[in-house]
DNA sequence: CCTACCGATCGGTAGG
DNA sequence: CCTACCGATCGGTAGG
């Protein structure tokens, strides 16, 4: 313990150059900080909304001073834009795993199953700040970075488009698979605005059902041929 | 022309106490300002998001100066809540209006047909900025005025739900009532982030539809009963 | 990534 | 409803 002193710098030579005491070495650089402050900043853009959080707080919820975000990310926008493609790119590799997954033969119903379900945990399951941000805060970033989150958006919806198409050839679906398509989006997305999971404790016992009984129902309401 | 400077009065006794010109009568006092400022805030409020408005930017919308909005409103938050107890309290009527409109024995499917009607002429009609502010504008508000919203939104709410329990007895709904209403709820609301007039140009030519196919479509989409 | 700071903006108020 | 203004906050930066 006291050993140590013996190597001691004179104090006119001090190891660090300002006062702070130094991360341990797997906190320091990586990519671990940026991941950290995007993870931070979706969690307060979800429950706060982009225009009411401050960077301060966002640099605050991930132990950093209020300048250091921004040796990160060049403003409060930049960063909002990767918290979108981050949780674009993360919910379609879902939705490529789910669908890789299922036998070739998988018929139109059990796609549907299959999309509306990993939606749901998108959506509502565990780090599921990212979508929600994007969905609703979708005003706040420029053009160009819309651009490029609609990229992946698109690509995201593209594989529902055959599927309702089936299900609409084979007489499940009677509505136009385009405005399906985005009714059905909408019936699933709202559910961001309503849900808690089974463990909350809230007067909106109704609302609570588990991910399975949601997508259970949606199936239910969408498809002609599923009864009570 | 040159007739009128006979009358005119002199420069050190001047008709008006201060400089800017005086309002006709018909735009002083009333409540007529009071409503043109929450018309006014609700179609920004809409189109840039309650936090990244400026009680500045409402106050020119409407012409006034940027203290003036406060002799109306005691806060920009209490000119939110204004904004949405004015939605509601016409989309209540609109909607009361219209079910009253049916005949008394009109079938469960077609009190739903006018309720999905009319929550899109609420949603996307003419003056349709307060219901959408509403809905996504939730978290600003305080838990006070939450409550006052919140009964206007359940009594509205309330009107669907003996007309969706009627429709899963009968069997033209599968779905659990309480969560295909949510379902529903965000089938239509979510139609404010896509839906774009017929009249207007834009690029999403396939999501300009007029309110009478969107509602058909919904019907199609929801109930069992309904062929394509 | 911290320190110290700036310039702009914004909600709100006094006083008429 | 206007004029003039304040205090606080906020995004962002320089310089290390």
């Amino acid at each position: 313990m006291s050993v140590q002193a013996v190597d001691s710098t004179p104090a006119n030579t001090p190891r660090r150059a300002r006062g702070r005491p130094r991360k341990t070495l797997d906190e320091r650089d990586d990519g671990n900080r940026r991941r950290a402050l995007i993870a931070g900043a979706a969690r307060l853009f979800r429950q706060q909304g982009f225009a009411a959080t401050t960077t301060r707080g966002i640099a605050a919820a991930v132990g950093m001073h209020s300048g250091s975000p921004f040796y990160h990310f060049e403003s409060k926008e930049a960063l909002l834009a990767a918290v979108m493609l981050e949780g674009m790119q993360g919910a379609l590799q879902r939705q490529n795993r789910a669908l890789g997954a299922l036998p070739a033969d998988a018929s139109a119903r059990e796609r549907l199953q299959v999309l509306v379900r990993n939606h749901f945990d998108v959506l509502l399951g565990p780090d599921s700040d990212f979508i929600p941000v994007m969905l609703y805060e979708w005003r706040a970033i420029s053009a160009l970075q819309r651009g490029e989150v609609n990229r992946l958006k698109d690509e995201y919806e593209a594989a529902w488009v055959p599927v309702l198409e089936a299900l609409h050839a084979q007489g499940s679906l009677a509505a136009d698979p385009v405005l399906a398509r985005l009714m059905i989006f909408g019936a699933l997305n709202w559910s961001a605005q309503w849900y808690m999971p089974p463990s909350g404790r809230s007067a909106k016992a109704r609302a609570r059902a588990s991910l399975d009984e949601l997508a259970g129902a949606a199936l239910k309401l969408f498809l002609k041929d599923i009864g009570p």
